[in-house]
DNA sequence: TGCAGCATGTAACCTGTTACATGATTAG
DNA sequence: CTAATCATGTAACAGGTTACATGCTGCA
């Protein structure tokens, strides 16, 4: 129970995918060798600390597999504590920093809700996530009004991939969420 | 000269800044407060070492401004060597790495292209980055055909808004390379 | 006079990277 | 037999975060 951070990045997919099924150490570097979820490193140097801190933090418990044989491997899966945490980050409210600056960490909360957050709580946080988002285009637009004549023109084509950007990732969150409203009550329920 | 890295996205920025006017330490804080470069922590714990590091790579070369006064300021500007160090990052070739895990670097480094690479080099770095993207849009349509019936609604659409990012930078690309190709020539030209 | 902004820095800490090391098992 | 894959780790290093510290200047 020692106390540590665990607040990157990393230790929030590791309690996600922890949240789904137990896996190794290894397993978890095979999600992130083989899936999607490539954006993260797969080194070892990142993944075994990591494990071994949220362990002394109490939220994941490893236990031995194969425990006579001559290849023993560590399961780790999370405790009660290390569920109620995950639920905890996921449900946090977003911040204009979120958005601003930690746009993917938003995403990878939100590929997680499924089962831990109750249907409402999820789509609460589209729905912020969109203002969110919206809010700051409008910062944004007004800034780029003022400075665009003075950049060049890679400059003000990188300024409008952002917004771009951004105005997709809030007609997605719009879009996902009419989409989950839609479905049939009595899913993606927990607690 | 001492040798140091200097590979991080915040050398690069701050590189790149300077390449268009000398900048304090102070200055660049500001930008990155003030501007939609905010994405970049200002927080004088990153920028003034990696200012010394800069410095001590030979890429920048601090000048006392304001030298009799009781204000003085320390005016970066790049060096030759920076100049140089520069153009070459920019001119790295796009790999897929630099695709799946490092699309904010890429995007950093074409917003520095004008005025240090010559027209042709910009738009062959945007043909390469859609291509490398559209490579990647087919490995990741399989790997989603494959994996998604087992995903929970939110990962599917977590996943869902990744491919659009990809395919919305891809148009982002071709739409400003065909701009950039348009444009009158005689401009964007240096060495 | 006091506060906001200018301007620069340091120290403790956390996290990730790269590279290396070790050894077992299984498929060809 | 040997190469790939399973499986777990360590050590050195780089870089960023937060929080603190310092002192000047111009304005109300």
């Amino acid at each position: 129970m020692t106390k540590r951070n665990n607040e990157s990045d990393l230790s929030l997919a590791i309690l996600g995918l922890l949240s789904i099924q137990p896996l190794s150490g290894y397993g978890l570097r095979k999600v992130f060798l083989t899936t999607a979820m490539g954006n993260f490193s797969a080194s070892p140097g990142a993944i075994y600390p990591a494990l071994r801190n949220l362990e002394a933090a109490g939220l994941v418990k490893g236990t031995v597999e194969n425990a006579n044989t001559l290849r023993p491997r560590m399961a780790y899966a999370l405790t009660p504590a290390g569920r109620a945490a995950l639920k905890g980050t996921l449900s946090r409210p977003v911040t204009r920093e979120d958005v601003t600056r930690r746009m993917d960490t938003l995403i990878l909360r939100f590929s997680f809700m499924d089962g831990l957050l109750p249907k409402d709580r999820i789509l609460e946080f589209l729905r912020s996530l969109w203002s969110g988002i919206e809010a700051y285009l409008e910062v944004l637009d007004a800034e780029i009004l003022r400075d665009a004549p003075r950049y060049s023109f890679c400059a003000r084509a990188a300024l409008e991939q952002g917004q771009e950007t951004f105005r997709m990732i809030a007609r997605w969150a719009k879009r996902t969420h009419n989409r989950l409203q839609e479905e049939h009550a009595g899913k993606g329920e927990t607690k």
